[in-house]
DNA sequence: GTCGGTGACTTGTAAGTACAAGTCATTGAC
DNA sequence: GTCAATGACTTGTACTTACAAGTCACCGAC
């Protein structure tokens, strides 16, 4: 699956950091020392690097070597469509394992986000979301009923949602992010393995059409020690550290 | 300015791009013919393409040239507000109250998150915000010795510190922010007024000049029940590869 | 001891070469 | 006419060499 000499230089250096086999703020080897250790030329090598960069877990500059800045994979904010690419991203092996999936009246709060009237029906999914074969997050979706149906007959545990949703033409545009911190509930700490009232990262979206018309909304709580979510955002125009 | 041959093709190819001379859909020249036409080698080139790639201006694969998928960067820097603009949008009175301020030697993350010595002085914040009087969100924040010195010597419950650093000339140009959760530390629960183990939303961010040098860091934990983040983004169909 | 310079080490940039792998239009067999 | 094979074109990966530029520790002059 990765091939690549330069994926598996950055797979082995985000697995030692993730690790803390190489702590925050210590140095990793140099260039030329990762050459040598994986028989590879410097440009699979400074590719790796330039990855693990972008992704937040080293920096550093001309005439030092790189430093370890961060312990937990980012994941670009950009990717928000889709968990398995930001999984593939930084490495990990996701994995999804879909709990429930249910057709019903939402309650009011849900009803409202996607402004429908009160005694609408909506599919509703709860699904756990794995990292390394770890739980990292647990995702509570909410569709309208037109966009949602095709789901309930489609195999889940297998493919992506949104390969579903976009192969029958329904366009997601855009998303409003909101986050916030909560206790792990019961069902929360059971299936995310956690103590019940540890901290969780909540992230709330709501999702619209082009026209702004709601067709998703979910309450996703993420594993704090497992994933984060990061926002980059930039005024000027960035140089290449290839 | 910008001296290196990778910086400029990209600056080039950004122009055209922003510009329309190379539309929405439209496909690079190859990198063969923009090898010829900066008469450069394969290497900045595809520095060049990378960075774009990057900034989600250009898709595309592996025996296809490049496609153009957007005309503007991602994420424009105005769709973070501070804290002061959120709270006036929502509503409520903004406050604040200096709890400390401190020259000393920050410990090792920190240091390598601003890309500092071990031993090098920094000075640090903490802060607590306020809405509507009750606290909200607590403020740890680090600046280099070099950009944060005048602080020490300005009204801080008065002005904002970010007018302190723009008056100075300080250029804040990017950031890079990172959300998760964490339990209330002891300090955190006196000053928010929650109890010791109740969920915060934490927000760590890293902000750096033109240049990518960092020059802040911060570390701000949110009452979940007071105050959120909301982040939209408004990316159109982007189903390109990475 | 302090200061400043030297030099080894490290990363940044860029050239060139080679081959692998994917795309696509043309071509030729059926 | 349809379909599959071919081959030109393009990007992906990787090795090599070379030099520029920044960092840092050591060492000698003072």
């Amino acid at each position: 699956m990765k091939e690549s000499l330069h994926g598996t230089v950055a797979a082995e250096l985000r697995r030692r950091i993730r690790s803390g086999e190489i702590g925050v703020g210590e140095s990793l080897p140099s260039e030329a020392e990762l050459c040598e250790e994986f028989s590879a030329s410097r440009t699979p090598v400074r590719q790796a690097l330039a990855v693990l960069r972008e992704e937040g877990l080293i920096g550093g500059g001309q005439g030092r070597r790189s430093l370890v800045l961060d312990a937990v994979p980012a994941q670009p904010f950009e990717s928000f469509l889709s968990f398995t690419m930001r999984a593939e991203l930084t490495g990990q092996v996701p994995g999804q394992r879909l709990q429930e999936i249910a057709l019903r009246r939402p309650d009011p709060a849900v009803a409202a986000a996607l402004e429908l009237d009160a005694d609408a029906m909506v599919v509703q999914l709860l699904r756990l979301r794995l990292l390394d074969g770890r739980p990292a997050m647990l995702e509570r979706m909410t569709y309208t009923e037109a966009v949602g149906r095709p789901l309930l007959s489609a195999d889940l545990d297998a493919g992506s949602i949104y390969a579903v949703l976009t192969e029958q033409g329904t366009d997601l545009a855009a998303a409003r992010h909101t986050f916030d911190a909560v206790a792990a509930d019961a069902t929360d700490a059971e299936l995310l393995e956690v103590g019940v009232g540890s901290p969780l990262l909540r992230e709330r979206r709501v999702t619209t059409d082009s026209q702004g018309v709601p067709i998703e909304w979910s309450d996703d709580r993420y594993r704090p020690d497992v994933a984060t979510v990061t926002v980059t955002n930039t005024r000027g125009t960035r140089t290449a550290r290839l």
